[in-house]
DNA sequence: CTACCTTATACTCATTATGAGTACAAGTAG
DNA sequence: CTACTTGTACTCATAATGAGTATAAGGTAG
């Protein structure tokens, strides 16, 4: 949610009303040097529509814009044009996340009753260059979720995490009478028989949240964290940002088992290792080389170029490009579509 | 979308703006004696904030509700409550859709460029009988979209549909520049080599829309439809309620594939075809009876309850239920999962 | 040049999943 | 009883998957 301080109440058919603000963040996402990484701006850009706001936070943000009722036709529209502004790219692979409006979610609804909706976006690019607008910067989404890169093995701080959530629900369920956190966290965590679901990204840090452990939920109520894990739980983002990114990672997650999204992460031309590579990167996790290059290559999703990358370090590695007719071709990339390895 | 007629321009802030107004629309789906069907209203309710509105169409219409900044908490909670009002109906599992403020596509948006933002959700439950609150009814969902149901095998109008959109495209294409329609009909009715993927229903209402042979194309534009095939191409509703129809029923059809949704539309305790046959009735797709059984057995699903049911007319089938444990157990149900078969 | 590092690519093999049947069980209607 | 209905168990060929082994083709250190 963005939104500018402003409490002001408005008056519009004879009748008085708190104001609404509709803003717009957008998850941008990249992955360099195998690394997943989001795009965020400095916090004193971090006021929508009140230019003379004082800056809310000193974490990183997501980039957003004000949606202008007069002038914008769309909202998609109004977000690239936004970012584009922001951070000086033009986003291509774009699609619609979530929208909010919870009271009480953004700290910067004033107490006078003004209102905040807000309309999340995702969108994935080849990272390049930034134009250094503003305070742009690219950073590495595994900072803002360290137990979600299980590329090499286990996180030891899932051990840490799910002592933490144990001990909560067993003091929440003292006091109240529910006994369904221990279903939650063992789902959200794949204990049990369960096993590691990728894309349950956001599932799992709204329920940090709720047992008080991130910092953002201290954050929001001025106050310091409880418990020594807070600190290690990764860096908090402004406002509920990180709640935002967490929607968009998992749903790229969950959009690579059946559809070809990995390939406006890299080049036009790649190399099969680039492509694993970009897809282990943002599932977290690990896959069988061979097997996943026989599965991109059965499933006629590229095109050998004949061309070759020389600066492996070992035999030059073909070149290859994304078939788009194979959209024309197989039912629904999803059968036989490249997609992260089942789990761990 | 929804809003009222409303154009108003209201003051805050000390600068003018237009109006904005937030409207809630749910895709309310059952299965009813194996038909996939959809809570409509009648067009008479089909006003927000404005009581005073008339009727601007004889359609059907998605229930819907105005937010109101003031006093929902969440946007989630206003839709239960607006569906509750003017339907009688508590909902159980619900998501969220999708969010559009495409200006001019709501008529209702008055020239004096008063905006409509509207959050569509989706709703699955049970049938039960309504209440009779206002003008709600259950109505099939194919009578929407005759073409998405290939029970029966192809539906003998998509040849014709194919032929109204080849011939469309030759004639866009001769005017203007562009070549890529034949591949998007290619894409979206499974010609040449790809089949049909059910899960793209909104993907082909907008390419029917575009091609100028939905009805809602020429009510929008207050004209008669140039093809004699618009007449043939389902019911239309009001605003763009078939639009967000197709969203939904695209979304729960997707959603089959990787999480057991197909749970929600049946009661407590089934019999197994007739869990298969709410999978085929929002599938659109037939399956094979044994392997459908062995399938749902094997992940796992579903506990035996050794009860059986009588009135089969053949043999009694044994009564199911739901096993809320698997998620627990399985990864992400998507493996083993319970899904409508691959295409025809 | 050779030995040895690296990464690329081909092929094997056991296991499991899938699609399409056949066969038989257990009711109802006549 | 027989005919007809629907349910349930098995079979079988084929395809997809997970986990290897083997070999190819480049680099660099000696």
């Amino acid at each position: 949610m963005s939104g500018s301080r402003a409490s002001s109440t408005g008056t519009a058919g004879g009748q008085s009303y708190p104001k609404l603000l509709v803003g717009l963040n957008a998850v941008i996402l990249a992955v360099t040097r195998d690394q997943p990484r989001v795009l965020t701006v400095g916090p004193q850009t971090a006021s929508l529509g009140d230019a003379s706001a004082k800056p809310v936070s000193t974490s990183r943000a997501l980039p957003f814009g004000p949606f202008d009722r007069e002038h914008d036709r769309t909202l998609e529209l109004c977000m690239r044009e936004a970012v584009r502004k922001q951070t000086g790219i033009d986003l291509g692979y774009v699609e619609q996340l979530y929208t909010f409006a919870d009271k009480g979610r953004d700290p910067r609804e004033g107490s006078g009753g003004s209102r905040v909706l807000s309309v999340g976006y995702l969108a994935l690019l080849q990272e390049g260059p930034l134009a250094g607008v503003e305070d742009a910067t690219w950073e590495d989404c595994y900072e803002f979720f360290p137990w979600e890169d299980w590329r090499g093995g286990k996180p030891a701080l899932i051990e840490e995490i799910e002592a933490a959530l144990m001990d909560w629900s067993g003091q929440v369920e003292q006091t109240s009478g529910g006994s369904d956190y221990r279903e939650r966290i063992d789902i959200c965590f794949g204990r049990g028989d369960a096993g590691w679901d990728a894309y349950q990204v956001l599932e799992r840090y709204e329920l940090l949240y709720e047992a008080k452990l991130v910092a953002e939920y201290w954050l929001d109520r001025s106050q310091s964290p409880t418990s020594p894990i807070s600190a290690r739980l990764g860096r908090p983002m402004a406002f509920d940002h990180r709640r935002i990114l967490a929607t968009g990672l998992g749903r790229v997650r969950g959009k690579m088992r059946y559809r070809p999204v990995a390939f406006e992460l890299i080049p036009e031309t790649f190399t099969l290792l680039r492509l694993q590579h970009a897809v282990e990167a943002i599932s977290g996790l690990r896959s069988h080389k061979q097997n996943f290059r026989r599965l991109v290559e059965r499933s006629g999703l590229v095109d050998g170029t004949g061309k070759r990358e020389a600066k492996t370090g070992g035999r030059p590695a073909e070149l290859f490009r994304f078939r788009r007719a194979v959209l024309r071709e197989r039912r629904a990339p999803g059968v036989a579509t490249l997609r992260p390895p089942r789990a761990p």
